[in-house]
DNA sequence: ACCGAAACCGCAAACGTTTGCGGTGAAAAA
DNA sequence: TTTTTCACCGCAAACGTTTGCGGTTTCGGT
């Protein structure tokens, strides 16, 4: 069970010097004659020689690791992030540490805990629906870590950094799109509100009605909490019940789209003649279905990429407290059949 | 930038007792009188002490955490490998370092490099489809670190427990579902014949046609390497053209399979009814699209939790070696509109 | 011949734990 | 009273690095 276990020491012994002068050696230290440092480092090379980053981290309380803690992995916007995020962490010499709290507060808790132990430089969260309570996070801030939030963000009590997209705007731009294709009864299936995003989405639709000055009663809103297939599905018969019936849908994320599709094809009615639905987030799958799902694309890599860099920046920059920033990425309303109302 | 940094050296100054009393006091030592485990305990508690995880790796050559490597996170089923990794590396205890190899082996190799240097206990693995040369696994069992492998497994040069499926007999009852269903002309779109998985369904799928003395020709087996969705459809032209035209396509996975349905609806066919269509790996969307795909599901997430508890279960095998062992999950056929002929 | 400055290197402590071994005091046995 | 036996605890080394400080040479300059 031993590891390569040729250390600096064995090094030294062999070459009849001291650690102190093979360590310096090995980083290219102005103090070691040229001479010294070819020969440590033949050696090195000779035994495979590989630093113990533990040893490392023990001196230098660094250990080049970052923690992500992410709702769910099997979720396609989710699993871009971390895509993300992986890439630049590699990059920038940076392995990742990882944990899901599928959704569920005690487990996001135990998580940061478990990756505050494992001594991660930084984290990296989007939190659960259950989160409500931050004690968590405000305990890895009392330890001076550094912690960006990415998506799912707290408003501003935690003074973090944050990484989101205009969920406003693009709400808004959702009913743009309805009204442009002429679907002028828009409903809209909401997320839930304890999540900023949702209540981001839910405005931005209700700003979007106003400008248009678009017919609305409250039925048209109809929370779905969980926001899965079932829910959709549910949600989406209310809305046919109404005697106004809404004949445009715009869904909190594309699997509550989702649904709402097979409600109405066993409604017997057609998409987007009848009803048009549009969903947010332009899962993998959007475009293979039938009719293809209009949807909001969310940079899921670009957000990634973004928190990592975010993160990274402010763990290199020892001394100075960086003011925490909010970056909000843009998305793009991806036109496909499901709104679609002319020709192709 | 500093943790918590309260120490035992700082319980053991505060209470004027030696670290190792501390040290013992905390771990509920015999040595050690109850009264003074109490003050100690208490103590702990109130600066809220946490051991400091690396300085316990160094001293005991354990990190308590895995790593893994796989092709891509962006994917369904890997994204449920990972998921079920996680559940059973945190009820354990462990927790994981992730590296996606992005299907290049060069990263791959350095992703290896990486998790070895950060000290993982074990590590799970599932290679990229360019990779051959297995000299990075070497190293690994060189080193003695305990390596599983699943999914994508190497055939047993390396001794290593692996996970997989059983592929062979997935395909062959693959071909057998489509009998029933009456479809006698089965053609197949292959992956990537230099991973064992591709190779196995390849050949499942020829006993099948065997066994019942189907039809075939060359033709009918066309390599998609990539097996991405413009593969599929390039293929599935092909095989459009063939003068015996197939009514069955198998293929490989999912992502093909959307491309092929893609191909026969361009072409003006009709699914099932000119030409089925089976996938393999039940993505998230096969029920979601029109028509609903036939497919294999593989256990995802039992292979994770296999995978991870295999390891693990090597890694506290302390002193003795355990032979490697090959587990194989069981599939199953999700039969829907995509391949079933009759009413419903 | 002496001094000063380079150039090169080693000592030892430190990071926070764990643990073998030995030491103390007091109670029990002789 | 002396010895043995406990119960309890501390010393110090070790894990593999890094680094401030000081020590030896060597050499060019006066």
């Amino acid at each position: 069970m031993k590891q390569s276990a040729v250390t600096i020491k064995d090094l030294a012994k062999e070459l009849g010097i001291s650690p102190s002068t093979v360590s310096r050696a090995l980083k290219d230290h102005p103090d070691i004659s040229p001479e010294t440092k070819r020969l440590v480092n033949a050696l090195a090379e000779k035994l495979d020689y590989e630093p113990n980053t533990i040893a490392m981290s023990l001196r230098s309380k660094r250990t080049n690791t970052i923690g992500v803690i992410i709702p769910e992995i099997v979720h396609f916007f989710f699993s871009t992030v971390i895509s993300g995020i992986e890439e630049v962490a590699y990059k920038k010499g940076y392995t990742v540490m990882f944990c899901q709290s599928n959704e569920d507060y005690e487990k996001e808790v135990i998580d940061t805990k478990a990756l505050l132990a494992h001594r991660v430089d930084g984290l990296l969260i989007s939190y659960s629906k259950e989160t409500t309570n931050f004690d968590h996070f405000r305990e890895i801030q009392r330890k001076n870590i550094p912690l960006v939030f990415f998506d799912r963000v707290p408003t501003d009590e935690l003074h973090c950094s944050t990484i989101t997209i205009n969920d406003f705007e693009s709400a808004e731009s959702a009913v743009d799109h309805l009204v442009i294709e002429n679907h002028l009864r828009i409903a809209h299936l909401a997320g839930p509100q304890n999540l900023n995003i949702s209540k981001q989405r839910l405005a931005g639709y209700k700003r979007g009605i106003e400008k248009h000055k678009l017919y609305f009663e409250e039925g048209y809103v109809q929370y779905c909490g969980k926001g899965d297939f079932e829910e959709g599905y549910r949600c989406t018969n209310e809305l046919l019940k109404l005697s106004e019936r809404p004949n445009a849908i715009f869904a909190n994320n594309d699997v509550a789209a989702y649904g709402a599709m097979k409600a109405i094809k066993d409604a017997g009615l057609k998409i987007p003649e009848d009803i048009a639905i549009m969903g947010f987030s332009n899962w993998q799958f959007a475009s293979l279905t039938e009719p293809q799902l209009t949807s909001i694309a969310q940079p899921g890599i670009e957000m990634g990429k973004a928190a990592a860099r975010r993160l990274i920046l402010e763990l290199e920059a020892k001394d100075e407290d960086l003011p925490p920033v909010d970056q909000v990425l843009k998305t793009d309303i991806i036109v496909r059949g499901s709104t679609r109302s002319t020709q192709k």
